[in-house]
DNA sequence: ATCCATTACTTAACCTGTTTTCATAATTGC
DNA sequence: GCAATTATGAAAACAGGTTAAGTAATGGAT
């Protein structure tokens, strides 16, 4: 909300109504009195405020309380408006395509998986997830034209205007422009994010890592690439290209993936090549927490009791170490919280 | 400046008045119908902030033009008052201390180098700090009394409260607190920061980097670390220790810093291993750009141009490689800045 | 030297929005 | 039914910003 300009009264009274609409967002129920304190206004401003906001949809009268009534004239409750629109978050996949619904409070509506081959061109690709949204979106219950906000997730390189600028092993993927491709079904913003990114802020938002702010997710299969959050937000760096440790040389995750595949590779092997990696990610980020994610974290304690002992030794500070906790969904709840930053971000950042 | 709560009309009036130091600060001199059009405010408004921040000392009246004159009533001139105050910013490594003395717009006024011995313990390395802060104050005719912040650089880890957690080769320097043992000297507050971050800062400021806002500054000598800049500002990490790939294993910089010393190691080796351990974080973090500094860049194009090669080899995407081009001002400089960002903040932030 | 065009400065009236204050409404407990 | 308590609503007071009109200072033309 850097403003370098001034303003006029107007500016005062959106000020005070976005305080209002953040404070009703935060907590939840709320007497007109409790909103006047909470967001340091007077109770006249307030009532003010959530008038206007009444009429906007984006806050509604709570049903009476049922608990212990107290004495005094009852005052009526708001809240936020959790129903004031909806998002959409997909991840789509090399073997999967996994849709989810949202309301703005963040409360899951729907979730629809759809299973697909890896060899799908592209064209089939955006078909399957163009049916994955209108169905999820229709067992929430919600229309396309409510929908506020799109997040996508992604394995490969994403650019800053969500154009995939590499992908290594979906078919004809490379230079898909996401937004181009999906904004004619909602009436929102498409957003695009790289997998592990959005796994990362997926952790960040319901899993393992709630709280943390300096986070970096590895996902950790027959490719290996890092998502990373700093100070809660993802980092995608220059060309999006942050956290493809994959191809460094020094680690070997090309050969360590063949030889597993053959069965060749010993497990210790493989956890000193995933250590080595991931040691050279935490000693340039320093970040507060690592998360093991993708197809190797189902290996468990048995990954990640031995990785933690390894990276112990290799980083100048013991790191925290966990597993991811939303499983295959990480990345489209990543997906989801993208989608609501961008609708909050236009809820809270002006009027 | 993310209010979540409201105000009244006195908080327009700070913002005004915020808005016009803004105007006032980044543009030059300006006369008040300009200060009025470019902070988006009415005339009036404009002259009130003003009067406001002459009286404040922060503004000042600018001497008449001496360009070509115009018809009609001249205008008169303000702009921000550079010497409302000053900073002091010192780098504090092995073998030299170099403190700098500045106003709040950032110009130089003095700068004191002392040349020290590696082996100085910690009180006499502060003492020699002191003294050389005191005698760039003196130069540049600053009484410590105005000054509003001093900015400290300093190789080891430094934790967010600028104790100095780790230090590897600076005798007694582990577990100084920086801001407690330099409070007493200045008005302001004392700000610490690692030597490599604030040289990237430095760089951002005055150096190769400016208007890059993703740097990664390598500090290479006999030992290596890297120095972070996302959206302009520093990366520290969880306990400051972001960027220290130089124990890195893979990297092998220790073996190679002794191959180094003993005349053993080839320069091709030398850049190979460089380009190894610049690569681990060019990877991660996907800078806009590589800045060499420390010992190692003055070797000048003989290295950045092998080391430009080898890294486009490693690296998803070319990265842009340059050499420092401040030497060894780059941290004192990027002490300064921090501590003009610390009293920025202050004067825009609230008013 | 005087007057005019031009631009800057100053002041007063008006508008928007917030706060304070006071009166009124709705509920519980006796 | 009445007192105590708490919520609601309306009016007056206040602060700050904008618009608009008048005043001051300068260069150039006559």
């Amino acid at each position: 909300m850097r403003r370098n300009s001034g303003g006029d009264a107007s500016l005062l009274r959106r000020l005070n109504t976005v305080a209002v609409l953040r404070v009703l967002h935060t907590a939840g129920q709320l007497t007109l009195t409790e909103v006047a304190s909470r967001a340091k206004v007077s109770r006249p401003t307030a009532e003010d405020a959530v008038a206007d906001l009444l009429g906007r949809g984006l806050v509604r009268e709570s049903p009476p309380q049922d608990g212990p009534r107290v004495v005094g004239r009852p005052a009526r409750r708001y809240e936020f408006n959790v129903d004031a629109g909806y998002v959409l978050g997909v991840d789509v996949g090399a073997h999967k395509i996994l849709a989810v619904a949202a309301d703005l409070g963040g409360g899951e509506r729907a979730a629809h998986r759809v299973e697909i081959e890896p060899e799908l061109p592209a064209a089939d690709r955006l078909a399957e997830m163009r049916g994955a949204l209108r169905t999820v979106a229709a067992e929430a219950g919600v229309k396309l034209s409510d929908v506020r906000a799109l997040g996508v997730g992604t394995s490969g390189i994403v650019d800053t205007g969500g154009k995939v600028t590499l992908s290594g092993h979906l078919p004809g993927w490379t230079g898909t422009h996401l937004p181009t491709e999906l904004s004619g079904l909602i009436a929102g913003k498409v957003l695009v994010g790289n997998d592990s990114n959005l796994a990362a802020l997926g952790e960040h938002w319901r899993g393992v890592a709630r709280g943390v702010d300096d986070v970096v997710y590895i996902l950790a299969g027959r490719r290996i690439s890092a998502g990373i959050l700093l100070g809660g937000r993802v980092h995608t760096g220059r060309h999006g290209a942050a956290g493809e440790i994959g191809i460094m040389r020094s680690m070997g995750w090309y050969d360590t993936a063949r030889l597993l595949r053959d069965g060749h590779a010993s497990s210790v092997e493989l956890v000193n090549r995933l250590a080595a990696g991931v040691a050279a990610t935490v000693l340039t980020i320093d970040p507060e927490v690592v998360i093991i994610g993708g197809g190797l974290s189902q290996a468990g304690d048995a990954l990640i009791e031995p990785l933690r002992t390894k990276l112990a030794d290799l980083c100048l500070y013991p790191v925290q170490v966990e597993a991811s906790t939303l499983a295959d969904r990480s990345v489209a709840l990543g997906a989801v919280r993208l989608a609501l930053d961008e609708v909050e971000g236009q809820l809270f950042d002006l009027g």
